[in-house]
DNA sequence: ACTTGACTTCAAGTTAACTTGAACTTGTAG
DNA sequence: CTACAAGTTCAAGTTAACTTGAAGTCAAGT
C-alpha cells in the first residue's frame, strides 16, 4: 500500500505516518522510486497506536510497548493481547479519578466549600508535593511525566 | 497574601500564577513595592482552575467559565455551583469513552481482530472523517479543538 | 507528451501551558 | 547594615505530536 492508502484506511494523516516511522513506531519498504510501500500488518500497528493514544499513553510509551512485539514475525493475537493486558487497570484508574472528580463536583464545588484549606477532596493539610508542574490536588496520578 | 504564599497553599507554581494572571484568569493588587498581593478568594479560583484542568478543560475554556462569574462581588457557592453544573455530563461522557476503550481492549485488541477494516469498534466502512489531526476511531469526541 | 496528483526530504512553524534565565529591586532576619 | 530570600519584568526555551511549506520527483490518466 502507498502512504496515501494507509492514511485513508487508518484515518491518520500522511505526515503523522512519516512521523511515526521516523520515531521507529512503524515501518515501510521503498519502491524503486523511493516511495514508501506498506504491508497490511502496519494497519494493526497504527490502530494500536491510535487506541493507546486515546487511552492517554504518550507516543514514547507506545513505542516502548511496540518494541516488545516480536521483530522476526508478524505479531499474532497473543502478542497483541499481551501488550494490552495491563491496560485495563490503567483505564480503570482513570475512570476512578473521573468518578472522584464528579464527586468533588457536587460535593465540593457544588456545596461551595471549594477552597484549598477546607475541602475534603483537596490536599489534606497543605502538604503539596513538589514534583513537576501543574496542580496536585484531587489528582490520583499525574499523566505520565515527560 | 504574597505570591509565594498562594503558591504554597494552592500547589501551583508562582510562574503559573503569574501566567494565569496574564491571561486574566486570576487577579491581584500591588503593594507599594510592586509586589503582588492576593485576597483569599483567589484560592478558590485557583482550585477551580486546577479542578477543571484535571477534568480535561483547556485554560481557554476555563477562562470562559470564569468570565461568567460576577465581577462586582465575591462569588458565592451558588455562583460556583452554576459553573460546574454542566460538567457532570462532560465527565460522564469521558467515562463512557473510557468504558468503550476498555471494551475494545478485551473485545478488539484482545481477540486479535484489531485491524481497521474488520474491527467492530473501528470506523465502520472506512469512512474516516477529516476534521483535524489525530486518530478518529473509537473516539466519541476529540478533546476540545484548539 | 502533458498535466495533475501523489510522493519525497528537510526545515521550520504550531499550540498549550508553563518554565527558565537574566537582570534587577524589595523585604527581612540577624 | 548586610546578606539573602523573595519578588519583579521580559524574552526565550520546553515538550508533545504533529503540521506546513518549499522545492523537487514520480506516477497515472488522456
Amino acid at each position: 500500500m502507498t502512504i496515501g492508502e494507509v492514511a485513508r484506511r487508518s484515518g491518520v494523516s500522511t505526515s503523522a505516518l512519516r512521523f511515526y516511522e521516523e520515531r521507529g513506531m512503524i515501518f515501510s519498504e521503498r519502491a524503486g522510486s523511493g516511495h514508501r510501500r506498506y504491508k497490511r500488518p502496519v494497519l494493526r500497528r497504527i490502530a494500536f497506536i491510535s487506541f493507546a493514544q486515546r487511552m492517554g499513553l504518550s507516543l514514547e510509551e507506545i513505542a516502548g510497548e511496540l518494541a516488545m512485539l516480536p521483530a522476526n514475525r508478524v505479531p499474532n493475537r497473543r502478542d497483541w493481547y499481551r501488550l494490552s493486558r495491563g491496560w485495563t487497570a490503567r483505564i480503570e484508574a482513570r475512570i476512578a479519578e473521573l468518578e472522584r472528580l464528579k464527586l468533588g463536583l457536587t460535593e465540593c464545588i457544588g456545596c461551595g466549600c471549594l477552597s484549598l484549606d477546607r475541602c475534603k477532596l483537596a490536599n489534606p493539610g497543605d502538604v503539596a508535593g513538589r514534583r513537576g508542574p501543574g496542580a496536585r490536588y484531587w489528582i490520583g496520578d499525574p499523566r505520565p511525566a515527560s
